[in-house]
DNA sequence: ACACTTTTGTTGTAATTACAACGGATTGTT
DNA sequence: AACAATCCGTTGTAATTACAACAAAAGTGT
């Protein structure tokens, strides 16, 4: 039923025989309604969940046991991959955002198995998201939030290619993004506004400086 | 001469004929002076570099083309790995910050080699590199700055298992993971410790406050 | 011991930002 | 259309933080 998701799925690019590999890793499918958890803080599975359908959210819990969400997946993506492969147990909860499906894979399979393609792409996987959290870390290591927001806008634009790009969330997804308050954001958008800095509606934003800097 | 170093490093644990994979990697090795560039952004070599004695530092230009450096690197460790294995053009550049000795490996080499153990090790390098990653953004994405230095510090406490603890850098190196501003480091920190929260003496802390919070 | 460099703590000020509260806009549902 | 729910912008205030400047402290090499 959901042999078309799977074989769009990046970890499988290249792979002939889907089938044949879906049995080395023991992959299992399993429904979870909304609200449900997925996977809990402390469990030390040696599995990656793919999500075939609906959403999830990863969820830590802060110093005071307060839930704070990480991140938020969607279709086609991974979550507890780097836990599965450092072989360290999960420091994060998941939860279904929505009803959903999730593919259940082994990690050692993807290393021990035949297919040194599975492997290949993991890796790649892997590369791709330390270049982008890397990227996160710069954005949200600039000491002022006028500068993490042109840095955060610079980038997506350069990713772009256009001097006219959407963001690819709304305003508190963007403040989540850049560890800021939605308000004090607001705010600042509208000021960077009023000077000239940048033009923006909704999503979608222009940033007037040119491409060396300010 | 380095064949020490060599058999120590996370990457070629578990290889038995480690000259064997050297080859098949093309590794070479080359000398830095103090000062100059190893790498440089905008290059899309395929190729990784460890630093196998000496220490680099990882610097990117930030949007006024003033130079930032965003990691230290330090005997044994590996740059531009995410860069080779993403197949991306590096966004960062690399300068020996003092007299050092490059080894180059090739990224495909890993990929296709017959050792499935280096592209094993590699994965579960990335993936433990993810894990860090991860939990800097978390505390850098604190609203507050003494959340951010708690957030950092527990994590420090969690990871030692101890009651106090050392960490790797001293205050300059603490603002710059942090993301804040050196005094405004200093001054909160002597905040927290008249406030009894915390207590340090130099690099060495110690956390007052309780496992579950405050 | 000396000069020198580097690191760190302190202070003051101006600017920024978190936070709470509120109202308008948008969306989706019945 | 009415309704609820969600998202977003604005405002005001208190608290935080960046930044610059300076002095103390600690390390470095001669």
């Amino acid at each position: 039923m959901y042999e078309r998701v799977i074989a769009q799925l990046p970890l499988f690019a290249g792979v002939e025989d889907i089938k044949g590999a879906l049995e080395n890793l023991g992959a299992r499918g399993a429904d979870y309604a909304k609200g449900v958890q997925i996977f809990a803080a402390g469990e030390k599975s040696g599995r990656l969940g793919v999500l075939l359908s609906g959403g999830a959210d990863i969820v830590k819990e802060d110093a005071a046991g307060d839930p704070v969400t990480v991140a938020r997946i969607g279709e086609g993506e991974m979550f507890g991959e780097a836990f599965a492969f450092a072989e360290l147990p999960l420091t994060v909860s998941v939860y279904a955002a929505c009803p959903s499906h999730v593919l259940w894979l082994s990690a050692e399979g993807i290393l021990a198995g035949k297919e040194a393609r599975l492997s290949a792409n993991a890796l790649r996987l892997f590369a791709r998201k330390n270049v982008y959290l890397t990227e996160r870390i710069y954005h949200l290591s600039r000491h002022t939030l006028a500068e993490k927001v042109l840095s955060y806008l610079r980038s997506v634009r350069r990713e772009a290619g256009r001097e006219i790009f959407a963001l690819p969330f709304g305003r508190q997804g963007m403040a989540d993004f850049l560890g800021c308050d939605r308000s004090a954001l607001s705010a600042l958008l509208a000021k960077l506004k009023r000077a000239g800095v940048i033009d923006y509606h909704k999503n979608v934003f222009r940033l007037i400086e040119n491409e060396q800097g300010p």
